[in-house]
DNA sequence: AAATGCAAACCGACTGTTCGGTATGGTGAG
DNA sequence: CTCACCATACCGAACAGTCGGTTTGCATTT
C-alpha cells in the first residue's frame, strides 16, 4: 500500500535534470525538490550523488545486456541476429532517451570504482556484439578490410547520437529510424 | 615581446579541464590555477564562465565552416566534394578532439543567447553539407529512400563519437580512420 | 522496545562574480 | 629627454549564495 515510491521518484527526477542540465550542473537540492522529497529521504536511499548517477546507468545497462544475450542465444542466422541486435539497441535507446543522454554525457564523472564497473559491463556488451560481426566475417558475409573496432564504433555512434537529434515528438518514427540506421550500417559492412 | 598570452593559456586550460571533468564540474578556480593566471586576469578577458565555453565553440565552428565552404567552392565533382568534406571534418575533429568533447558534452549548458548562436551556425554547416547530398541525389548517385535528416545524423554521429573512442596514441591512424569512416558512410548512401 | 522512514536544521567548503586598487607601457606636451 | 596622463593588464580579497553531505529527532511500523 505504498502510495509514493521515493527511490523511483528521485531517480526519475534525476534522469530528467541530469539530461537537461548535466550531472555537474545539477544540485542534489534541485533533484529532491523536483522529486518532491527531502534531502534526508534521498540520502536514506542513496549513499551519494554519485550513487544516483550509477543507479541510472545500471538500469539501462542491465536492460540492454539482457536483450542482447537473448538475441544471441536465439536460433536466428548470424545476419538476422546482428540485424535484430541493432534494431533492439536503437529502439530501447530511443525508449530511454534521457537515460542515454545522461549516460554518454556524464559517464566519466563517476567515481573511479563505479566507472570501472560501468566500463567493464560496457566492454562485455561490446564484445558480445563484436562476436556477431566476427561470426559473420567467418561466414564471409561481412567485410574484413576495416578494423573491427572501427566497425563497432561506427555502429554505436548512431546509438550514441540518437540522444542529440532524435525526438519522440519529431517527424521521425522510432521503428522506422531503427530500420533505416540498421540498414545503413549493415549495407556499409556487407562484402 | 609578450611572453605569455593569458587568453590562450586560459582557453587551453579550460578545454582540457572541461573535456576531462565536464563544464559544470569544473570551477573557475581550477581553470585559472591550471592556466597559471589569477581570477582577476581571467575575468578581464572573459565576461563569464559561459563566455569561456562559447570561445571554445567559436574556434572550432569557424575553422570547420571555412574548410567546408572552400571545398564546396572548389571545382571537384559532387562525389569528390562530399568525400573531401567528410574526410576533412573527421580529420579536423581528431585534431581538436578535446574541443570536440567539450562541444558535444556541454553545448546545452550555454546561456540562451549563446546557444542560439551556436545552434544557428551548426545548422548552417549542416545545410551546406546537406546540399552536397542533395546534389548527388539529383545526379542519381545517392539513394533517396531514407530521409536526408537521417543520413546527415548518420554521418555526424561518427564525427561526434570520435571523441569517445579515438585516441591519438591508440592503434588507429587519423588519416586511415577518416578514410574508413568516409568509405562506410558513402557506401551506405550510394544507390 | 527496536527498527525503519523520513523531515528539518545545519555544517564547512566552495561557487561564480565583483571590485578597489596597483603595475605597466605607450602617447603627447613642454 | 622628461614627465604627466591615461588606458589596459592584472591582482587578490571579499561577496552572497549554494554545494554535497551529516546530524538529530520524531513518527510510524514491526
Amino acid at each position: 500500500m505504498k502510495s509514493f515510491d521515493v527511490q523511483e521518484s528521485v531517480i526519475s527526477a534525476a534522469v530528467e535534470l541530469f539530461a537537461l542540465h548535466g550531472f555537474g550542473s545539477t544540485s542534489v537540492q534541485q533533484v529532491v525538490e523536483a522529486a518532491g522529497v527531502t534531502k534526508g529521504a534521498m540520502y536514506h536511499y542513496f549513499r551519494s550523488k554519485d550513487d544516483l548517477l550509477f543507479a541510472i546507468y545500471e538500469q539501462l545497462l542491465t536492460l540492454q545486456s539482457e536483450h542482447l544475450r537473448a538475441i544471441i542465444a536465439s536460433d536466428l542466422s548470424t545476419a538476422d541476429k546482428l540485424r535484430a541486435a541493432c534494431i533492439d539497441v536503437i529502439e530501447t535507446s530511443v525508449d530511454s532517451l534521457q537515460e542515454l543522454t545522461v549516460f554518454f554525457q556524464s559517464a566519466h564523472l563517476l567515481s573511479e570504482d563505479r566507472r570501472k564497473d560501468v566500463t567493464q559491463r560496457r566492454r562485455a556488451y561490446n564484445d558480445e556484439f563484436a562476436s556477431l560481426i566476427e561470426s559473420g566475417r567467418r561466414e564471409g558475409i561481412y567485410r574484413s578490410d576495416i578494423p573491427r573496432a572501427v566497425l563497432i564504433a561506427h555502429f554505436f555512434s548512431d546509438v550514441h547520437y540518437l540522444s542529440t537529434w532524435f525526438s519522440p515528438d519529431g517527424p521521425e518514427d522510432k521503428t522506422l529510424v531503427a530500420e533505416q540506421l540498421t540498414d545503413l550500417f549493415i549495407r556499409s559492412i556487407a562484402v
